[in-house]
DNA sequence: CTGAAAGCGCTTACAG
DNA sequence: CTGAAAGCGCTTACAG
C-alpha cells in the first residue's frame, strides 16, 4: 500500500546529475547552475520527490520542532497558551508535540525526556515545581533552548514569561479600597506548598517575602492584595482571607457563602483564579446577593461566558494566548541565539471594568467629601 | 554549551565490543550474551548514552510518534479530545504533534503536510468538509494509517468514531414528548453547507436524507429531533426551529429569546451544542424564565460548570476525553495492523437527567390517565 | 558550478 | 553469539 518513497538519488539519476547537486537545488543550499536547477526540479516534479526531514535533522541537528510541557491540556488555561504557541509555530513552519504533566513533578520528567528523545530544537515549560526541578536544570545545562512560562524556577536561568500578579492584584484591589469598600474578602487556592502561610505574608511591613516569584499565583495575588491594603493605609482583616486549599469550585463556593452569610459580610469579593470565580459566583447566587448593588465582584480571570451569564463583573484579564505567542517568540530567538542574557518577562493584565465596583460613599465622603 | 553527544560508536569503544554488539544490547534486538550484555550496559551508563530516535526513525521507518488535527486547540471540545489521545500516546511512549485547522480546508491541508514531514506513523483528524479532502485521501493512499473523529469524510474508508447524533438526540427530544411537552423548540447553528436546507430534511416521511452522516452535527440533531416527533406521531412545526446560521452564543441569545417572547412560547428548549446552550440560558435569564417551572432545558452539551451556575438543566452528556482515547487506541491498531477492515464506531452519548424535564400532563392524562 | 567521497547515528543482513 | 560491511536519505567539506 505504502508507495515506495522516492528519493534524492532517484531525482539524481532522473536528471543525469550527481546527488550532491540535486541535494543542492532541492535543499536550496550551495551553488547551483540555472540549468541545473531547472532539470532538478522538473525530475523532482515528475517523480513527487519529497525531501525526508529525519534524515535532514540527522545531519543538521535541527528537527524544527519544539516541545511544550503544560499541566493539563484541557484546562482552557493552558488550551489558550498552547493556541498562541501553535500559531507561532506555524508562522516558523515548525512542528508542535506537546505533553501534559498534570502538575506532577515525576511526569513532568518524563515529558522533558520525551521532548529530548524526540531532539526538540527547544522547550515551553510551564514547571510544577518551583524549586525542585534537576530534570529542568539538566535540560538547561545540556543546553537545550527553554522558557518557562507562568511559573518561575529557583535559580533556573532561562527565559521566562509570567504575569505580573503581585501588581495587578495590588492594582485591582487598589481600585477597589479608592472606591471606599473596607471589607474585601478574598478567595483563594493558597494551597500550603514551600512553607507559604498567611501569617508569614502578613507579618511583614510592608508585606512581601522576597522569593514571592517563586510560589504559586494564589500566594502572589494574596501579596497583591495586602499590599493595596498597605498602600491605603488600610489594615488588612485576615478574617476576610478565604484559604480555599484546595483547587476547586465547590470548595470555594462553600467558603465564600460562609463568608457571605457571616455577622459582618463584605463589600467586595476579590478571586484569584477562574476556578474561584465561578465557586464565588455560585455563592453570590445561593445567598441571593445582587451585583454590584449588595456586593461588587472582581476576578482575576476572563471570564468569557461566565461574565455572559452574570453581568456586571470586573475582571482582571490575562492574555494567555499573548503569553503563548510571546513565549514561542522567546524560544525561537533563544534558538537563533543561544547565548544572550535570559530576558524575564512581567505581563500586566488588563483590568476590564464593567461597573463592578461601586462606589462607597464613606461618612467622611457623604459629610465632607468634594462631591457632597 | 551543548555537550557533544555520546553514540553508539563511544559506547562500543569503552566495552570493547564492535557497535553492532553495542546496537543490540541498546536498541534490545537481537542476540547478545549476558557477559557482553553487563559490559555495554555499564559503558553507557558511565558515558551517559541516550539512544539517537532520529537515525533510529531514519531506519526502521517508524517515529513513535502520531499526529492530530482539530478544528482549534483552543475549544473545550477539541482540548479533551486531545487529552484523551495524549493520554494514550503516553502509555504507549509516543509522541503527539498537533495542529490546528481552524475549520478551513486549506489550513488542514498544511497541518496534514506537515504531519506527513514528520513521518508521523499515523494521523487523527477532525475533518473540516465532509466532502472535499483530497489531501485526506492521498493520504489514504499514500498508506498513512488515519483515523477520523466527530465528522466522517464520503466515501473516504477508514476507521471514524463518532458520537451519534441522531439517535441520541432522538432519544432526548422523545424523552420530553414521553413527559408531555408539545412545543419543543431546537435551537441548532444549521449552517447551510452541502445544500442541506430544513425544508429538504422535513420533507421526507420518515425524515432523514441517507447522506445525513456527512453533514455536520447540528443536522444530525435536527433530524434526531423531528425523527423523535415522527416516532411520537407529532407534527414538528417548523416556527419552532431556530436556524441561528452562526456558531455564536450572542445570536443564539437573540433568536432564543424572540422564540420565548412570542405568542405561543415553546414549554421547553433543545439546544444542538455548548455554544447554543450558553445563548439559551442567557436568554432564558433575560426573560426572567424559571427552569423547570416555566421551560425544561435539554442540552446536547456536558455543561460543566455551566450547570454548576445554572442548576437543574438535562444535558446529554458528550464523552469527548474518550473519543480522543478511542481514537488513538484505533490508530495503534491500525498501525499494528494496516489492511483489516476499518471500523467505524458511533459513540451513544450518555443522557444526565437532572430534573430539568418536568412533566407537563395533558388533559387527556389529567382525566384518564392511569395516574388520575 | 559540479561530483566523488565521507559521514550523521543508528540497524540490518551476512558471514563466521 | 559476535563482527565487518553496507545502508537509511540526506548534507558537507574537498577537489576539480
Amino acid at each position: 500500500m505504502r508507495k515506495a518513497t522516492t528519493t534524492i538519488a532517484d531525482v539524481a539519476r532522473k536528471a543525469n546529475v550527481s546527488t550532491a547537486t540535486a541535494g543542492r537545488v532541492l535543499g536550496n543550499y550551495g551553488y547551483a547552475s540555472e540549468t541545473v536547477r531547472k532539470k532538478v526540479q522538473k525530475a523532482a516534479r515528475e517523480l513527487g520527490y519529497r525531501p525526508n526531514h529525519l534524515a535532514r535533522s540527522l545531519i543538521r541537528g535541527e528537527t524544527r520542532t519544539i516541545g511544550v510541557v503544560v499541566g493539563d491540556i484541557q484546562s482552557p488555561f493552558y488550551a489558550r497558551i498552547i493556541r498562541g504557541i501553535s500559531d507561532v509555530a506555524r508562522a516558523s513552519d515548525m512542528g508542535l508535540i506537546i505533553t501534559n504533566s498534570d502538575e506532577a513533578t515525576d511526569l513532568e520528567e518524563q515529558s522533558v525526556e520525551l521532548l529530548m528523545d524526540k531532539k526538540v530544537d527547544g522547550m515551553i515549560v510551564s514547571p510544577c515545581d518551583t524549586i525542585n526541578a534537576a530534570h529542568l536544570r539538566a535540560a538547561h545545562e545540556a543546553g537545550i533552548p527553554m522558557v518557562l512560562i507562568d511559573r518561575r524556577v529557583k535559580g533556573l536561568e532561562v527565559d521566562s514569561i509570567s504575569l505580573d500578579s503581585v501588581g495587578s492584584a495590588r492594582a485591582g484591589v487598589g481600585d477597589l479600597l479608592r472606591a471606599g469598600h473596607r471589607r474585601i474578602a478574598l478567595v483563594a487556592e493558597l494551597a500550603g506548598t514551600g512553607g507559604m502561610t498567611i501569617e508569614r505574608i502578613m507579618s511583614s511591613s510592608p508585606p512581601g517575602p522576597p522569593d514571592i516569584n517563586y510560589h504559586y499565583p494564589s500566594w502572589q495575588r494574596l501579596l497583591g492584595y495586602l499590599l493595596a491594603h498597605h498602600d491605603a493605609g488600610i489594615a488588612p482583616q485576615s478574617d476576610l482571607i478565604c484559604q480555599v486549599k484546595s483547587y476547586s469550585s465547590k470548595v470555594a463556593a462553600k467558603k465564600a457563602v460562609e463568608i457571605l452569610r457571616s455577622d459582618t459580610p463584605p463589600t467586595a469579593l476579590f478571586t484569584a483564579d477562574g476556578v474561584m470565580s465561578a465557586g464565588v459566583m455560585a455563592a453570590v447566587k445561593e445567598v441571593g446577593a445582587r451585583i454590584p448593588d449588595d456586593i461588587s465582584l472582581l476576578c482575576f480571570d476572563d471570564l468569557d461566558w461566565m461574565e455572559f451569564m452574570v453581568p456586571g463583573i470586573d475582571a482582571i484579564s490575562q492574555p494567555r494566548k499573548q503569553m503563548g505567542q510571546m513565549a514561542a517568540r522567546l524560544l525561537m530567538e533563544r534558538i537563533a541565539d543561544p547565548t544572550s542574557e535570559p530576558r524575564v518577562l512581567d505581563l500586566v493584565p488588563r483590568h476590564v471594568e464593567r461597573g463592578s465596583i461601586r462606589q462607597i460613599l464613606t461618612t467622611e465622603g457623604v459629610n465632607g467629601g468634594p462631591d457632597a
